[in-house]
DNA sequence: CTAGACTTCAAACGATTGTTTGAGAATTTC
DNA sequence: GAAATTCTCAAACAATCGTTTGAAGTCTAG
């Protein structure tokens, strides 16, 4: 966490990732985060102006090509002669998968997302919407057209089920924990296997199959 | 919540409940709490000890109740003559539909529900654990008797996604709004309906189903 | 080499945190 | 109705919070 090669604007982003996914915003201190990134205290406001800007910055740094990578990933599936429901949830999920396999501290920031779901604050919600709410319109878009037996009510309750599920899976909640000799990729991609199949079943239950 | 109608020791746990859903439980300070109950601030400390203590008998207050109707619910469903899989995940998810209808403060106590499995708090795990652990090991053995063709991995894996999203449902979370015509208790109803379906879909697929 | 910009630092700011105190009010017990 | 117990209250505790300050350090351009 230390890791002096790094400059101090990128230890302190890296250190902020790590408690907040910890300890949640509220409970991750400047202090706590300056001594991880072992900064002096008034860095932070000095380089991001306050704790809000460094939240903000957080999501960016991770976000930009996250959502990148899942529009990306949206456009190949969607060329394909006959895409299927398996490759938009893929398309949404694999680049979520690849973030969390980043060596530096992307499975932290995994972490900080699902708690960025569970906060209800509304400058944290605008901030998200107003930078990244074009890519999850863009799915629901893909979704719509795959799913053409849904009504609209219908499939909104789906995807929301399917958006929860998919962000507590990758946060690493829960039991689950990999075999000691298996590998972390190994794991996650099983993992974003069974969230496929899982999901598209459930999205498509009801209809013809 | 104000509700001078209560005690001291009810206004004080419904004011947390609603403000640790709001705020998370490091976001939200005693004394915004004994505000919203209209108490003085020793209250807490006098009543409860502490303000760990006052958030572990938040829980308690609601699970003693919720976990009580599961294992009915499930001791119901397991003694129909051929119980199926929808019937031992509704045990599971209509006691918390049910709690979320709760007048009073059981839609803030999902969301605090919700914020626990993203809290990776030791004392908060170890205290669901040491008194709701043995609900959820049910659970996973009459899952187990439903889905025998599913390996013991596989069986948590899929178990673990279908807790992930019905925490995430019943908090309410992301982009359903219910009708303005349509009520709260038809609304939550259609919810539970939505997970059973859903999560069974998943839980069978690549099964014979 | 120097002037100027950029960055780091220890120290302090006022505000807020959870908790404790001791006196007083309210209630219960006999 | 007096004594004892339970509860409420304003005030203060030390600790920690995010933020600001101004001096000292480092770096770069001319």
């Amino acid at each position: 966490m230390a890791e002096l090669r790094f400059s101090t604007k990128q230890r302190i982003l890296g250190a902020a990732e790590d408690l907040f996914a910890r300890r949640g915003f509220a409970g991750a201190s400047l202090r706590q985060v300056t001594a991880a990134a072992k900064v002096n205290l008034a860095a932070v406001n000095y380089h991001f102006g306050s704790k809000d800007r460094l939240i903000e910055e957080v999501f960016r740094r991770r976000l930009d090509e996250l959502n990148a990578g899942r529009l990306r990933a949206l456009k190949q599936a969607l060329a394909k002669p006959e895409p299927k429901l398996e490759d938009v949830l893929a398309a949404f999920i694999k680049p979520a998968l690849e973030l969390s396999l980043d060596r530096e501290g992307g499975s932290a920031f995994v972490r900080v997302l699902a708690r960025a779901y569970a906060e209800h604050n509304e400058r944290l919600r605008k901030f998200l919407s107003d930078n990244y709410g074009h890519v999850l319109r863009e799915f629901a878009t893909a979704f719509a057209r795959q799913l053409p037996q849904l009504g609209k009510e219908e499939l909104y309750w789906r995807l929301d089920i399917v958006a929860g599920a998919l962000t507590y899976a990758m946060a690493d909640f829960g039991v689950i924990k990999r075999r000691s000799g298996q590998s972390e990729r190994e794991f996650r991609e099983r993992a974003a296997d069974h969230l496929v199949r899982f999901a598209a079943a459930g999205l498509k239950e009801g209809s013809e199959r």
